[in-house]
DNA sequence: GAGTGGTCTAGACCACCAC
DNA sequence: TGGTGGTCTAGACCACTCT
């Protein structure tokens, strides 16, 4: 695996040794959670100095192929598979059948899947999640606040946000809400929901969202901020921070 | 703008400098288009390793806050003005108002654009465009290839695929393809349009997509893969790598 | 020619891990 | 205790830009 450096090359050394080392990922000829080589046998490979196999390795980490375990080595991180959410997946006839919309969505891809829960209880409302429901920033709502992890890869991080009188004394304060999910809850509050919006941005990753989502520093995160409207009002909102490479979102605009 | 680096903090020396600069960014210490100060500026200011001071500045840029010019110095970049595409914005009457869609878009957030021509003729249908439209890969299509800018950002790169009994003989063949954009053209040709579809996935950008971008190496890219369906077929499909921090998506879901 | 960023080397100290 | 990654220094050569 050594020696292939060309130093003539208008390529910086460094990025020949990242090379190298991504078409052996790519490639597999190391898998996930394999061990790269380790930078002193990097150094001795390529006969390079210790700060350059250290950036050909920073190069890798950074693109989100590989992690680093202080005094063990640097590893191959493994991809989640790809999540396909539909625009159908809030359908009233899935929830009719008991069944979530993570449960939907995950069915449909064949994968098994934990929720581990985080936080439920009061909680202020943030200022774009109040804005949506009503509310000023800062009053109280019910907050449900979970991870979603799916074969051992953290996906999302959702929080939703509730308003007291539609959470009140139902099953929403509760860990399990029971078939249906929450969005069954409400409706039997007498709240039925007509549509769902969805604002979706992209952005750099605070270090809790990285670290939760188990990404390098720097990556960006996908963010869904999802509101259920009733009638005449909005009755939830759910603010989800996803890892992108995980999901894949399908929606249909009408021509009208 | 010196000397507050902490020897003891359990912050690297490297990430307390680029703290620093960050802040002075955020806060508008530096603006758009300023140069930071240089390297030897850094390594006398804070009393450190040029190396040292170097890393403080790779933080910043793989963050996408600053871009470097060989020979001139690291220069803050701008950050272009956030475009909110709602879920409408294809809409029939926005068309018969003579106004493309992406004309809807940039008057709604009140912004001057242009289109830059990029490509405009027969080419292979990639394969998953090639799929929505019913075709074999690689099968002739006609390919509009373009270029979006606005107040001198960069915005998006798109490019659109229409099968040749669609697009031969009109005004889709130019590069102006006339009140309405192409949409309008395609209903005239008896194509009635019933729905359109997104595909959005967040991904590393490739080389040339960043460069087309501005963009820094490592940046992800937002992907929209848009096919507009007529009655029983798809007549366009549309492959656009957006700028992430310069889009926000609205969708609309039914509860159905 | 002076100043800038881009790359590379050689050597050092530290913290963490596994045996 | 030896190997691993994390940080930092001092010094070098190069290519590019501006004047």
């Amino acid at each position: 695996m050594s020696g292939t450096i060309d130093p003539t090359s208008d390529r910086a050394v460094y990025q020949q040794i990242a090379d190298h080392l991504r078409d052996g990922i790519r490639q597999g000829r190391y898998g996930a959670g394999d061990r790269l080589p380790s930078e002193s046998e990097l150094v001795s490979a390529y006969t390079v100095s210790r700060v350059t196999a250290r950036r050909a390795l920073a190069v890798l980490a950074s693109e989100g192929l590989t992690y680093s375990e202080h005094g063990r080595g640097v590893f191959v991180r493994g991809r989640p598979p790809v999540r396909r959410l539909a625009s159908d997946r809030f359908a009233r006839r899935h929830r009719r059948q008991g069944k979530s919309a993570f449960d939907v969505e995950m069915e449909t891809a064949g994968l098994k899947h934990e929720v581990e829960p985080l936080k439920l209880g009061l909680g202020p409302a943030p200022a774009d999640a109040a804005e949506r429901l009503g509310l000023h920033a800062g009053q109280e709502v019910f907050v449900r606040h979970r991870r979603y992890v799916a074969e051992g890869y953290p996906l999302e991080v959702a929080t939703s946000y509730i308003p007291l009188d539609v959470a009140s004394g139902t099953q929403i304060e509760e860990w399990n809400p029971g078939p249906g999910g929450i969005y069954a809850r409400i409706e039997e509050q007498g709240h039925k929901l007509q549509r769902f919006t969805e604002e979706v941005s992209v952005r750099p990753g605070t270090n809790s969202e990285l670290n939760a989502l188990s990404l390098p520093t720097g990556a960006s995160i996908l963010r869904i901020l999802r509101t259920a409207h009733a009638k005449d009002r909005a009755v939830e909102v759910c603010d989800t921070i996803m890892n992108p490479s995980a999901f894949e979102l399908y929606y249909e605009l009408p021509a009208r």
